[in-house]
DNA sequence: AATATAGTTGAAGAATTGCTCAACTGTTTA
DNA sequence: TAAACAGTTGAGCAATTCTTCAACTATATT
């Protein structure tokens, strides 16, 4: 049993399709890209990405700020943390979470342009 | 039975709590951003968009030259055209896809942008 | 009118995800 | 060294989501 056929359908513009094969990445890469938009897909990680663009915060001011426990800010803070999208530091018993560099509010700021239309 | 505390922890820093809480937004707005990052938080989608950068294609090529049934292509164009990033145009049997603004391409560049570091 | 094709749709199931809870680690302070 | 507090972690549950399947609509062709 050979490959399967590409899709349940006819392709209907052959050149159309070759065209645009040759412009696409692979695969690979948009699972990346789309792994990278996961992390603003939920509210409560944009409430603490846009929190931590006016400066750093600690685990609890920023359970408190976003009425949230800090369980649930922390598990956010690992996804967040592993993505390389925040970095931290430790003082004494205190953990301070900052943004990992400037492309977080870059992409902050083009996705609040285009809903704000 | 009035109002909960706000979260399970004292606020440490009152005064950054105060500050950041004076610069954040509501919360709708965040919940606004998150929908639409959403739409790119899905490798499917993600590769439709951008092989709609390109050019407008139909529902059939788009299945083939990604590798997916017509029903997926479908059930997640409509999706993308209820968060109004694709427009669409029939001819005859035929329904033509292609990107809503160019505010599509920008926020994908900036993704891709980041994963390149 | 009958058939074929492009595309849409809703239900169903598997997989993922986000929060809660309780237990835990690590650091500081009494 | 014991208590207190900041933060982390894993399990469990509810909610969401993505794909498949089968049935459907709409347009074109014969």
């Amino acid at each position: 049993m050979g490959k399967q056929p590409l899709c349940d359908c006819d392709i209907i513009h052959e050149d159309v399709v070759a065209e645009v094969r040759g412009k696409i990445f692979e695969k690979g890469r948009y699972n990346d890209l789309a792994s990278l938009y996961k992390m603003f897909a939920d509210s409560t990680r944009v409430r603490i990405l846009h929190a931590l663009e006016c400066r750093e915060m600690c685990v609890c001011d920023l359970a408190a700020l976003l009425d949230v426990t800090k369980s649930a800010v922390s598990h956010q803070l690992k996804s967040l943390r592993l993505s390389n999208l925040v970095k931290f530091r430790r003082e004494g018993k205190i953990v301070f979470y900052s943004l990992a560099d400037s492309h977080v509010k870059d992409i902050l700021d083009r996705g609040f342009e285009h809903i704000d239309e």
